[in-house]
DNA sequence: CCCTGATTCGC
DNA sequence: GCGAATCAGG
């Protein structure tokens, strides 16, 4: 996975925004927050760390909107905690089983506390390229239909998050939403 | 422990 | 230039 100029310019807007390492490298996809901690200082961006000192973070104790939940458009939010924030509030369009099963993948699909969450670039389908997520968002009979963009890897269709969700077989997602309901 | 960014250094 | 390993702090 290299720099592109494109990932580069995203990496550049999102720690302007305010957006941790990891997070940063969760949508880039393809890298570790060292990686992308490294680029930023090679990049010669303004880090975050008091002047001087090889500590921390000390300063940026309020980071703009990134750690809480974005203006909202359907799958923007950065992070979600657990049983929370269903990612696609499709909801008049959207089946109960289907909400369902999407809320039992809020929880099962969580490495830890919390699940980065990819930030939707809302592609088209004519706007995929071989390296963007396939994963589609959203009713495909509305104008709102798109996909998630996101950078996925040559090995799969899908980012590193959807990758989670598209390789649980159905009848396994089935038993979940049973056993919960 | 979870997380953060900063630094080092072999590649 | 890159980023894993490591460090240091919250």
């Amino acid at each position: 996975m290299n720099w592109t100029d494109e990932r580069v310019e995203r990496l550049k807007k999102l720690w302007a925004e305010g957006l941790s390492a990891s997070q940063i490298a969760a949508q880039l996809g393809g890298v570790s927050r060292n990686a992308v901690i490294g680029k930023v200082h090679r990049l010669n961006l303004p880090g975050r760390a008091k002047a001087g000192g090889a500590t921390t973070a000390t300063r940026a104790p309020k980071r703009p909107a990134a750690s809480t939940p974005r203006p909202a458009s359907n799958f923007n939010s950065a992070r979600i905690s657990p049983a929370r924030a269903v990612a696609r509030p499709q909801g008049s369009a959207m089946l109960k089983e289907e909400m369902d099963i999407d809320a039992i993948e809020e929880v099962r699909f969580r490495p830890s506390a919390n699940v980065v969450v990819p930030i939707s670039r809302r592609l088209g389908l004519t706007e995929l390229t071989e390296r963007t997520c396939k994963w589609p968002v959203g009713d495909p009979l509305t104008d709102d239909f798109h996909f998630c963009g996101c950078e996925s890897p040559d090995t799969s269709p899908y980012c590193t998050y959807h990758q989670r969700m598209a390789y649980q077989p159905v009848n396994e997602r089935r038993k979940a939403a049973n056993r919960v309901a």
